[in-house]
DNA sequence: CATGAATGAGAATTCATTCAT
DNA sequence: TATGAATGAATTCTCATTCAT
């Protein structure tokens, strides 16, 4: 079986910047956590900002592949189903991938991020932008910014789960109903 | 007249942190912008990281006074009320002090922040949640970990604004009432 | 009563020197030590280089003065008997003076001693070689270059002592005795 | 051909130290002395500190395989004659590696040289120790601490011939011949 | 005289990146 | 491709010295 090193990195990294910060994490530490030669780093991440930059995709990009994963298979469930799907995968997603969801939202922040990167990071989300839309039409969304009522809900829930993460309280699914009733009603009409 | 060189740090850190990050700002970039000797700094704070630690409480501080600064006149307001204008302070927060307000999340998620440094910044916000306490026992706020509430309440505000802030796009008042509205139906029984 | 910042100053600048070294000791550290203002200091020693200069001759002087003092007493006992007393008296310093005695050799070393300084150190000494100069007249000490002599028996003795110092082992009439003994063994006829 | 960078750094380090003193010879100095970059002086001695203790050990292991050197191939010589070498090779050390010598004397008197270093660098001797016992035993040395003699006559000897160095002096055959009687007679019985 | 905050040149140390193997 | 020793520019931090009070 072919071992492949660039995943070794992205592993590696993920892992180091969650724990001790990317300016904190040199790139030699990255190569022994990886168990890779340091200038094998170079050869698939020409600098360490292209590595951050990369990264930064890497982890956004299956960020939406799993929030969005189950949205294929509900294509006419009704606006509200389906928000509280992705709500729900949101959820899980922080639980389960808790060291990356910290470390997207880090890297988020970063003033070096380009333009590109930013950009492309947010595209993986327009799909849920329509369905915002179709509520709103359907007249069972807030009227307004659409993109607004997304980030409330959004930035509601994440800041949630990270209460409970942050303290290690465990999601039980009482708690996970409550959540998930903020999340409606901050955008239902 | 004294010209107190701590705050002239902080101001020239809080610049250049936002504007640069915080790895790309080297002391010596804070020094010039304070107009202040490389080793005053370090008479004020022993090393970088501490610096960090203390731009973040202070700018917690600021926040949390600033948040909850109308509170005192309106001790006998009914808890909606009182939620409404404190997330209207929020609101205001970030539009007035977009700088640190941005800066201040980014430090959050800091890990080199010590543990300390981090319980310490929420005791400021104590305050609210006693807000929350009391619309529970008057059946107007959902049953739960009150913590909870407040903190997908702030969570949807802040991603909110964020959202206007990068965009800059103005906050008018319709805007305002819309946000203010997720927030309370988010909350509200 | 005046108190003595001079003398203060030479007695934390002993101390210091010899528990962290010479260039482990800020002058903010003396200072502090002194129980005296950073400035101070330098009214009395315009710089650190200078302050390590007299510190040397002040300790030199006083062990000179420490190791000659009974000489005056015993103008005219023999030659054998004034050295057995010098010797008994360095034994002396070095258990009484022991931070001092170990400070002085490390100051011995340092290229940044002024020539002068150096000269200076070495002329407390001289009339211990007019001891020796009589005691080989006499033919009871070895002919030879007499500062020879003197060198060897108090490296000899030096060392010895440093020794039992070093180990933290009690020096015991029996041990002083045979230490003497090396002394006038290695230099009489 | 492989350039011992290691090497090249303890050889620039011992000159510069010689010449300068420690705490006036930079790392930069020592790297360009060397002709190494910075960074790989760091590769070899993580600290300063450490450059400095691990230099120690190497000039006293230089210095004891050197003094100790002919003493294997005259096993069965009498005690006298041994020390005579062992005194023999101290004098050629000092004469021919003056440098090496007065550092480590200087380095050897450092508080901030760690215990093990300083353990460790006694070791070196023991060899030595064995033949001033077997020497007591056979009633041709005097009684008493064996350490305690042995540190008189090398503390003789080398302040003996520091004296000839510091003040160039050439050391000649008469003179060699008087250092080791009086060695000799310090320690016989 | 005494003080100690302020200074900035200089020192130690780090680390992204290169390149010979 | 993979490696990791070597590099030195950049960064953090120190500390002798000054000077306004």
């Amino acid at each position: 079986m072919i071992s492949n090193k660039r995943e070794d990195i992205i592993k590696a990294t993920t892992l180091l910047f969650y724990e001790k910060g990317l300016s904190a994490t040199p790139m030699s530490a990255i190569a022994k956590e990886a168990n890779v030669g340091m200038g094998t780093i170079y050869n698939y991440f020409p600098t360490k900002e292209q590595l951050i930059n990369e990264l930064y995709l890497i982890l956004k990009e299956k960020q939406a592949n799993y929030v969005l994963h189950e949205l294929e298979k509900v294509k006419d469930f009704s606006v509200k189903m389906k928000l509280l799907i992705i709500w729900e995968r949101i959820v899980d997603y922080y639980i389960h991938f808790t060291q990356e969801a910290i470390l997207l939202e880090q890297l988020s922040f970063l003033p070096n991020l380009d333009k590109e990167t930013q950009e492309k990071g947010k595209e993986y989300f327009t799909e849920v932008f329509k369905i915002y839309a179709q509520g709103q039409q359907e007249g069972i969304i807030k009227l307004g910014n659409m993109q607004q009522l997304a980030y409330f809900a959004k930035g509601g829930l994440a800041n949630n789960v990270k209460f409970f993460v942050a303290n290690k309280i465990e999601i039980t699914p009482p708690i996970r109903q409550l959540i998930l009733q903020c999340a409606w009603d901050s955008v239902k009409n």
